[in-house]
Formats: structure tokens, sequence, C-alpha cells
DNA sequence: ACCTCTATGTTGACAGTGGTAACATTGCTT
DNA sequence: AAGCAATGTTACCACTGTCAACATAGAGGT
């Protein structure tokens, strides 16, 4: 049983966890520093001792999300290791399903309170690494002769920049389709599918 | 010349252009119902007797931006009118130009704040005609036999989807290449060609 | 011309916020 | 054991969104 005590032990950790939770069950608006504080049992100013304000929380927050991004999207490209066709999709679909059940991290993520993401280093390397998951499924498909040529980097950010408006838009319509939930693999697959299509010619 | 006196006249509109100036000028979170008072010489309750609250001051705001973001993509796109081809990739480029030249506007038309656009229906059927646009440049490009067949409205929502993924994201980077602007016709452009390549063999 | 009613604006309050400074406690380091 | 840096606390500040009670202006009916 953990004692009360003065020192809380990692509260830096402790609170980047209660602001999580708070931001998904509340929302970003509702997320207040002082609410965070007192679920830790902690006073409003201690927050202040593990992070120079609000929006260094709020980016570290998002460097978490990045990661588990990255590695959701990762663990389900991996499990359609045979086809790189399948493995491009896969990305996109992950992606969206990642940010459908994530909203409010997903948006604190994309600068939804205009972070710069540059003066947060580890916030900024944590995305350029997701990014990098979509970079290789695009190499391996280009090995595989499936995806024409072109600089890999440059055809991943088309890819993902589809997919994220993708995410974003179904995002904010929330019921675009008049029914309950939005059926985000057929959304991307649409998308994909045209996409796949372009990339085989290579961008010329 | 204005005599001071106790009722406006239009506050209601000097608050939204107030508004706007202080979004651009000191971008979204300094954004402040009294500020906006204080600026249009009223007490800081007055605000209260056109917007029941801040979210519905915001959603107004976006409401204006979507009118000006499908007034300056539909004026882009109407220079080309020869090349449904050339139209296209107009519409994009404008889109992303829109979103580099009106950041923290752009940022509160994309649910920056959580705003849910369905309740406020003005903003939505002003989203709803700014995409519109693109639906008629598609469906002219189809009617042209330049397009594929397929559904325009979901053919336009990819294409939508693509080139907002571009704004946002390069909106994000605020400066990927390391240069000072981004070149977001060049980067409109090679996205587009792709879609193009994929749009041309429909929506199998 | 007056009178009333409603739209609009004002004042003053409240609870809550992010942030800072001054002080308290803890526990590692020497 | 002493002292020092790290970590928490308390008290305060300016500011915010929002509301209720009050004030004023102007439009319409008489």
């Amino acid at each position: 049983m953990i004692e009360e005590r003065y020192h809380h032990g990692d509260l830096r950790q402790a609170l980047l966890v209660i602001a999580k939770q708070q931001l998904t069950s509340q929302g970003f608006e509702a997320l207040s520093l002082r609410a965070i504080s007192r679920e830790a049992g902690v006073s409003h100013a201690a927050a202040y001792r593990h992070f120079p304000n609000k929006e260094a929380l709020v980016a570290a927050l998002a460097c978490a999300g990045f990661e588990q991004l990255a590695a959701f999207v990762e663990a389900e490209v991996m499990q359609h290791s045979a086809d790189p066709r399948e493995q491009f999709f896969q990305c996109g679909i992950a992606y969206v399903q990642f940010a459908l059940n994530n909203a409010p991290l997903f948006r604190v993520m994309f600068g939804v309170s205009g972070v710069d993401r540059l003066q947060y280093p580890a916030t900024h390397t944590a995305a350029q690494a997701s990014f990098g998951v979509l970079v290789g499924t695009i190499q391996r498909g280009q090995a595989a002769g499936l995806i024409g040529a072109g600089e890999p980097r440059q055809l991943a950010f088309t890819a993902w920049a589809a997919v994220h408006g993708l995410a974003t838009l179904a995002l904010q319509d929330q019921i675009t389709s008049q029914q309950g939930a939005i059926d985000s693999e057929r959304l991307v697959r649409n998308s994909a599918k045209l996409l796949w299509n372009g990339l085989k010619y290579g961008q010329t």
C-alpha cells in the first residue's frame, strides 16, 4: 500500500496518465492543470516542477500519442507482411481507426492548440518516427515493383496527407453517413485504391 | 462622424470583424470575448446579447471562413475554365494557399476547438457549400470524359481529404522544407497528379 | 405627444483558470 | 551529520467565461 508522502515518486508520469484520462473523457477544452493536479492528490502548483507550462504538458501528451500511433499502425501492418499492397491499405485503415478511437488525443497531436511542435523536440521526433512506418511500407512496395519510381518520402507524404485528411474530416462530421458509426475501412479503401492506382505509374 | 451612443448599431458584425483581426494577429488561444468587447468599446457582457456563448462566436467566425474559402477557390478555378484537369489542380492549389494564408482561421474552421458543427447549422451549410465547389469541378471532369465513373461526391470527398491533409500537415510543420515558405503549388501538384492518374481509371 | 415594451448595453459578482513567488519538506551526496 | 538540490505547498495575481440585476434607447401603438 502506498503511503501518503510528501514526495510523490513519479508525479510527472502520474500527471500524464491522469491528463490522458481527462482528455479522453472530458475533451481538450476541459483539460486543466488544476483539475489534473487535484485528481493526482497534489497541489495545483506542483505540476510546474515537471512542466514549464500547460502547453508543455500537452506537448508531452502529443508525444506519447505519436508513439502509440506508430506502434499501433506498425502492429497492424505487420499482420499483412505478405502483400505490400495490403500493407499499404492497412497503414491507412489503421491510421484512421486510431484517429476515430482516440479522437481527442488525435486532435491534440495535430496542432489543435497551435502548439509549435518544433519547440518540443521529443514530440517532433516521435511524429517523424510515426511517419517512418509509412515510408517503410512505401519502400517495400517499390522493392516489390508494385509502386513506381519516386522519392519514397515524398510519395509517403502524399499518401499520409490523403489518409490524414480522411481521418480529420471523418472526425469532424462525426456522423457523415447518418448512421451511428463511420465505416472507416470502406472509407479508406476507396481512397487507397485510387492512390494506389496513381502510385503504380510513379510520380511524373 | 459616429457619435458615442448607447446602442452600437451593428455590434454583432463589429464583434466578428474584431474577432477575426485578433484571431489572425494573436492566434486562437488568445481569443477572448472580453478583449474583443474591449476593442469594440463595449462592456464585457454586451457580446452575450448577440452570441449565447464564446463557442457560438467562434462558430460564426468559422462560418464566415467557409464562405470566404468557397469564394476564393471558386474564383481561382474559374480562371481556368478551359481545362478541367487544370481546374482540378487549381482547386487544390487554392485550397492549400488559403490554409497557409489564413492559418488561424483555417484551424478554427476545422474543429480546432472541438466545436460540434452540427449544432451550428449556418456553419455546417457553409462548409457543405465550399465542398460543393470541388464536387462541381469533378463533375465537369467527368462530363469531359477525363475522370472515370464514380459517385462524384465520393470522388470529391477523396480528393478533398487529400488536399485537406496536405494543408493541415503543411500548416503544422510550418517549415518542412527548411526554407522560409512552403512551395504549396509544387506540393499540391505532386499529389494532384497522382490522384488524377487514379481518377482516370475510376474507382473500382 | 406620450407610454410602454423589447432589444440592447452596463455593472457587479462568481467560480475557475494559468502562472509566479515565497516558503516547507524531503532525501540524496558528501 | 550537514547541507543542498529537488520537489510540494500556500497565497496571491490577473484574467477568463458566464450570469443576474439594472439602465437606457428606440420603435410602435394609442
